[in-house]
DNA sequence: CGGTTGTGGCTACAGTTGTTCACTGACTTC
DNA sequence: GAAGTCAGTGAACAACTGTAGCCACAACCG
């Protein structure tokens, strides 16, 4: 299936991606709604427009970051949700997992966590709908679970979405530590993995009991 | 204690008061990093320059809004988390609650959830405090319960960042189903409850086996 | 090879922005 | 009642914004 895209495509895309880049870094002191198409085509080094052969406008570039930001998440999710072993041993691994990739691609979660609520409402809506897939996904993992047997499809979505929330809030709070001053970080980071691990332990204590 | 203000005080105040509501107003569609200090005062009707006799900027303005949105809620939280009877029948007033006053102040609710994570770094830290705050009154208010015999402190604060983190999700998704077409918000509004009861019931679950 | 396509550059325009300065005139204080 | 204070005004500034129209030139296709 994969074509090998001309020279000329390769080149468009790079260009895009650049718009992209720039884009994710400007937004680390600003909100979307506050960024500007000059902005990001003069940190990138092109003519301002030039923006337009890849966006109709800055929300549309925000559309795109959410997909990028998230579309790859998935696989992630129901791999990390459906390992086996123990309660306690899952809960440590998913934090691990929060708070590698909070390392890894801090701009894009603080991008998600910023935009969700934020003042582009297609923005919004995009990270809603791949919150919701999430959600559903993880639905489907607990459903194969045995500790599931009994609950109604409904409940289930109800904690899937209580669980999501919870490992964004958490992301976020990874982020927060990431940003403190080098020698507190560690530490900082230590206590949120500390905290998230009980709260999630607590959910999972009320998931055993739910039925009785 | 109460000094009557002067003339003069008087009217500051009320214009002060004009410019935080006119900015809450055109906040409701783009977010804090993107409000120009013109574009208030023309919402106002007063000149640019009678900005600055108020607020130094709009970082300055929106900090003032965090205390104007969340500083007399303390009390509020603290009657609801105490009240007696049944975990049920706390649960379904408490959503109650927030429920109305989603209804009362959907501006100011807006403004929290979206600057929380936004890209003004003062307003952040203002929201940051006064939730903190809203935690340790959650904690100290279920230290009171017999349930919370034998938990640790640190254990009782966990455990009050989940309730206020929920009860904040859960306004949001009230603001949003409060944005809903005609026809649809109420059975959005109630499908919002049912969820959210499920899921702090839960958690309440999960607290009462806490300690097994 | 020759014609077409399309990414990106340049110039220009009309509006907007935050901030400054000197000012007025109603209120307050002596 | 005179002197002082200070919320709000108006004009001017340089810098910035999104968008339009036209052009160059490298890559593509027949």
């Amino acid at each position: 299936m994969s074509h090998t895209l001309g020279i000329r495509q390769a080149q468009k895309q790079k260009t895009r991606q650049a718009l992209l880049d720039a884009a994710l870094g400007l937004l680390e002191e600003q909100s979307l709604s506050s960024l500007g198409l000059r902005e990001v085509t003069r940190a990138v080094g092109v003519a301002p427009t030039a923006f337009y052969r890849h966006f109709r406008s800055t929300a549309d570039l925000g559309v795109a970051l959410v997909e990028e930001a998230l579309g790859s998440l998935h696989p992630m999710i129901r791999t990390t949700v459906s390992t086996t072993g123990d309660h306690e041993e899952r809960v440590t691994r998913t934090i691990e997992l929060i708070a590698r990739h909070v390392d890894g691609y801090p701009a894009h979660v603080r991008f998600i966590a910023r935009e969700r609520h934020g003042g582009v409402q297609p923005v919004r809506e995009a990270i809603r709908e791949q919150l919701d897939r999430f959600a559903q996904e993880v639905r489907d993992e607990l459903a194969k679970d045995p500790v599931s047997q009994g609950w109604t499809g409904d409940d289930l979505l109800m904690l899937a979405h209580l669980y999501v929330d919870q490992m964004l809030s958490t992301a976020s709070l990874f982020l927060e530590a990431l940003e403190s001053p080098g020698e507190e970080r560690e530490e900082r980071e230590r206590q949120v993995a500390r905290v998230a691990a009980r709260q999630m332990r607590l959910i999972g204590l009320g998931r055993r009991h739910w039925l009785d």
